[in-house]
DNA sequence: GCCGTTTTCGGCCCGACTGTTTTCAGTCG
């Protein structure tokens, strides 16, 4: 079995829990887990570099030890240390930390005076009334340990276990929330900061900022929310509400001279923001949500940008933070110029009524004319994928007929003859090369046996891209948030091959699939791959979806020349020939 | 356990809310 970098993350972050239990050493701890993150964040896979005997220190975080013990998981798939450190401490241990509330203290403290070591003995103490007994516990710990373990139970039940909620969802959310507190009179601003501003495909909870110029009753309007089932915290500044779809929002209130900083640091993402108050420290700064501080002296914070220049650092997008190097580019002044939904000129996947989708040739185009868009293409489904009506060379050539009609009486958008080609189990294309030649841009998508080996599937999407009419992979990695995952390939020869090839990449803009993902965005273009941002849309309202491509191009570091469809035809037409 | 424009030792980001305490530890973000 392969070794993800995932997996050697999770190893990481369960013996971080394991040693917190221990009570190690706090900065010991930290060393795992900032170890785990790196993993999780590297592009390229871990177990090549070990493979190839790269030098495993070079990776920010990793040391002598770190290096061996990651080796020593790639090549056996676990960390003998950490089956010693079970030994001592049941494993499920490290399952209770995942319960709100409960952290290592408690933890060893249920696990030594009561020998609780399992989530369903913890439930069965805490209802027999045991735990209040315990040292630093109370009928009210008790009584939320037991409620949070029945809400658990409950989201399992629901849908398998408490998941981030994708961007797309997490916006619906969001900006209902946020339109009912803006109708209180005194909020003078709201804004919705977190992960959701930093535009992560998936959102683990919202975090809602608002400025108030004095005490309000702010707090009793936001845990008055109709979809409001729990009121986690409540305080002057702070509040913490569960909704009713399992979602947890929190309200910050700030006053308007800490503004920026709030804003900074509740977008986080953490790591960034813990990298940001060191280079404070460097400079005799202590920078909280509340400013920038020389001593007692507030010396900015009204907004981002004096907050950066304190430490001097140009202002740096939010979906750049991520500590994945944007702080070294910005004290180089090496920022990139990130794409912007504006820059979009074209859409260069969408279906029509000829395979799966809702609308005619005619009605998507004069969709995407009101976008303002130049062209689009029409790459319906080939004939292999039956359940989606899939086109044969017929219906191929009627449709081209169709757009050449259509290209005549509409003027302002061009439409481009196109397909969306399955990859067959062999590597072959679904529609012979003659069919092809005429067309004006040629997809291709892997959309079945995804379960094939790391070595065919890759061989297989390498086969296809050796055809000279194949201009873009469609969502390359074939994953589904939070339901499928991607499947087996190495994407760094695909990226690399691409180029050779002069092929393209797709960033699919569908929100359940945001397919290229950031980390090999930032790859392509290191490789100097241009990424077509696209929306996949079946009907009208998909090619909003734009939006997410976008938000997660620019997580990846894209500039308007990287991104394929922000050329002009003309540009992109001669970009196209192989 | 990592790291170095105070470089091989001695640091390692910062504050709010809750619950159990009576001045604070634990947890969370």
């Amino acid at each position: 079995m392969p070794v993800h970098n995932n997996d050697i993350a999770d190893i990481f972050n369960e013996f971080a829990d394991l040693l917190e239990i221990k009570r190690a050493n706090p900065f010991r701890i930290r060393s795992y887990r900032n170890a785990a993150r790196t993993l999780t964040g590297q592009s390229r896979n871990i177990s090549d570099m070990v493979r190839e005997g790269d030098d495993l220190t070079q990776l920010p975080g990793i040391g002598k030890d770190l290096a061996a013990k990651i080796k020593e998981i790639a090549e056996t798939g676990e960390l003998s240390k950490l089956n010693d450190l079970k030994k001592e401490l049941p494993d499920d241990l490290s399952k209770l930390m995942k319960i709100p509330g409960l952290g290592p203290k408690k933890i060893k403290v249920l696990f030594q005076d009561l020998g609780i070591a399992s989530v369903k003995s913890l439930k069965k103490a805490a209802q027999g009334h045991k735990l209040r007994e315990l040292e630093g516990f109370g009928d009210k710990t008790e009584q939320n340990i037991l409620g949070e373990i029945e809400r658990i139970e409950e989201e399992i039940k629901k849908h398998g276990g408490k998941e981030r909620i994708k961007l797309f969802r997490a916006e619906q959310i969001a900006e209902k929330y946020r339109e009912y507190l803006e109708k209180h009179k005194e909020a003078e601003k709201i804004q919705v900061a977190g992960s959701y501003r930093r535009r992560r495909e998936t959102v683990g909870d919202l975090d809602i900022l608002a400025v108030c110029g004095k005490e309000t009753g702010l707090m009793d309007h936001f845990v008055g929310y109709e979809d409001v089932e729990k009121i986690i915290s409540k305080g002057k500044t702070k509040s913490s509400v569960l909704l009713r779809a399992g979602f947890q929002v929190d309200l910050r209130v700030v006053q308007p001279e800490s503004y920026g900083a709030a804003l900074l640091y509740f977008t986080g993402s953490k790591d960034h923001n813990i990298a940001v108050r060191k280079i404070g420290v460097g400079k005799n700064l202590k920078i909280n949500e509340y400013g920038v501080f020389k001593g007692d002296r507030q010396i900015a914070g009204k907004t981002e940008s004096e907050v950066y220049k304190a430490v001097g650092l140009p202002f740096i997008e939010p979906e750049l933070r991520e500590d994945r190097g944007e702080i070294e580019a910005g004290q180089k002044g090496n920022l990139p110029r990130l794409v912007e939904l504006g820059d979009i000129r074209g859409d260069l996947h969408m279906h029509t009524r000829y395979s799966d989708g809702r609308l005619t040739i005619k009605e998507m185009a004069e969709a995407a004319r009101n976008k303002g868009y130049e062209y689009i293409a029409v790459s319906d489904h080939s004939k292999h994928l039956t359940v989606a009506n899939g086109l044969d060379e017929r219906r191929l050539a009627e449709q081209m007929k169709e757009i050449d009609k259509l290209n005549q009486e509409l003027k302002d958008i061009r439409i481009l003859k196109s397909i969306e080609l399955d990859i067959l189990e062999d590597g072959a294309l679904d529609l012979p090369d003659e069919v092809l030649k005429d067309l004006d841009l040629v997809l291709c998508s892997v959309h079945y046996r995804f379960n094939l080996s790391l070595e065919k599937q890759t061989k297989r999407i390498l086969k296809a891209m050796d055809n000279p009419y194949v201009n873009i992979i469609c969502h390359p990695s074939g994953r589904l948030i939070n339901e499928r995952p991607p499947y087996e390939v190495n994407m760094e020869k695909l990226i690399k091959s691409a180029k050779e090839r002069n092929c393209f990449m797709e960033l699919n803009a569908h929100p359940d699939r945001l397919d290229l993902n950031d980390i090999y965005c930032k790859m392509a273009k290191k490789e100097g791959v241009k990424v077509a941002v696209s929306t996949d849309a079946h009907a009208q309202n998909d090619l909003d979806f734009m939006r997410f491509g976008v938000g997660q191009a620019r997580r990846g570091w894209l500039e308007t020349g990287d991104v394929l469809n922000t050329r002009s035809w003309k540009d992109l037409s001669e970009e196209l020939g192989r």
